[in-house]
DNA sequence: GTCTATATCCGGATAGAC
DNA sequence: GTCTATCCGGATATAGAC
């Protein structure tokens, strides 16, 4: 049996690149470490350092692609659109989002809060244009009328933290709803509970097909587990 | 000049504890390192280690004096409270604290981020049982009627989220806003912003007090500034 | 209580045989 | 492409003079 040319390279990039978001999610920058990541992909070491020659150029390598996922799903939208079907459809995404890509969303998170070191860049030359855009956007829709008078920038954060809060503080909330992770349905849940409070707080009516999931909704779809556990606080330190 | 007994002890304990605050909350606990700790706090990294053993030992100190502070924060109420004058007053005081404390805040996101190894037990013994008596008092404001019939657990998380994300990611928030850091009149405007539509989206009207502050506030009272730059992106493996 | 010197180990990164 | 052996700096922590 042959392969292809550069699929042992691919593939173990893969690996690696997987089990890095996992240790750089669950450490932080600094707290991660090459060898961690190479066990956790299979690889010996000095092959991670093959593949990718610094700690630094695996993590831009990994942020990068993080921002184009996050950027696929910016969720654009004009002055013409409808601010519920906007808004709705908004929270939806980056509640999926957060479900389906829980480390790359921690990852960010830690980014951020360490004051975004290696993101400074992209949020000021690409994230700021498109904030800036998404204000004045709904802004023209308090001047016509369409939603209350609330501040665009405010609702936008309100937004991102709402969302990316299940994803982030997974485990806090796990452990206070008392389960082990999230099934189709609580992620369901979450999105027409925020859709629900997050319209009403604009002077929304909730789109029609929210109004029934409120309830109850079947759970075989399980995709994801937004839980990590990389090796459960192991902290060798204790 | 006599100094009080052990008065040097507390003195350096406080520098200690300060500075641990700034590091773990810039680099995390495996990221941050004694030697930055024991340099910013000005003393040699051998004393460090004479008040606190071990990093661990540090760490959590800090993590047990955030509780306490927190704790203490926690807005006790019931259900024959005013559900408009218990949420504004909520989502004040959370502001605030973030404000006040930004770097507590920052070890808290980072500590709940890397799956709480710390924090868990914390979290099911206290957090928990506070968490469950908080949602049950909303139920009964849900079931007098007295607020929409959002989902409690999940008007929890939106409180929390929406007003931790300014200290934690207030590089992100200041970015955008082109912002060096918060003023004090940011802050009442935050608070304003968030109580308008956490309230209406409860479908509560907003206290009296709050319905003037939306617009403009004097700024002269500047108290903590929310942003840490520790040495603002050093990352020496560049 | 303070601080220099050091023990010990683990980090990132590389050399070079296969 | 793979992997053992190794370099070296920096990590936690301690010993012991002052």
């Amino acid at each position: 049996m042959k392969y292809k040319p550069g699929q042992i390279r691919e593939d173990n990039v893969q690996k690696i690149l997987a089990a890095g978001e996992k240790v750089f999610a669950s450490q932080g920058f600094k707290g991660a470490s090459m060898q961690q990541i190479a066990d956790l992909a299979g690889i010996p070491k000095a092959n991670l350092h093959y593949y990718f020659k610094t700690k630094d150029s695996l993590y831009l390598e990994l942020l990068s692609r993080m921002q184009s996922l996050w950027n696929s799903a910016l969720d654009d939208f004009t002055p013409s659109d409808d601010p519920a079907e906007v808004l709705s459809r908004w929270i939806e995404v980056k509640v999926e989002m957060g479900y389906q890509h829980p480390l790359s969303s921690k990852m960010f998170a830690m980014e951020v809060i360490q004051g975004a070191p290696h993101l400074r860049r992209h949020i000021r030359e690409v994230t700021r244009p498109w904030f800036e855009q998404r204000v004045a956007t709904i802004q023209q829709w308090i001047d016509h009328g369409r939603i209350a008078a609330v501040d665009p920038a405010h609702l936008i954060f309100l937004i991102w933290s709402s969302t990316q809060h299940y994803a982030d503080y997974a485990t806090q909330i796990l452990t206070l709803t008392d389960q082990r992770r999230y099934r189709r349905k609580d992620i369901e849940h979450i999105k027409g509970s925020l859709i629900r409070m997050i319209l009403a707080g604009c002077g929304l009516n909730i789109p029609e097909r929210w109004q029934t999931v409120l309830s109850s909704q079947p759970d075989f779809l399980e995709v994801s587990p937004m839980q990590i556990e990389l090796q459960g606080g192991n902290q060798r330190l204790a």
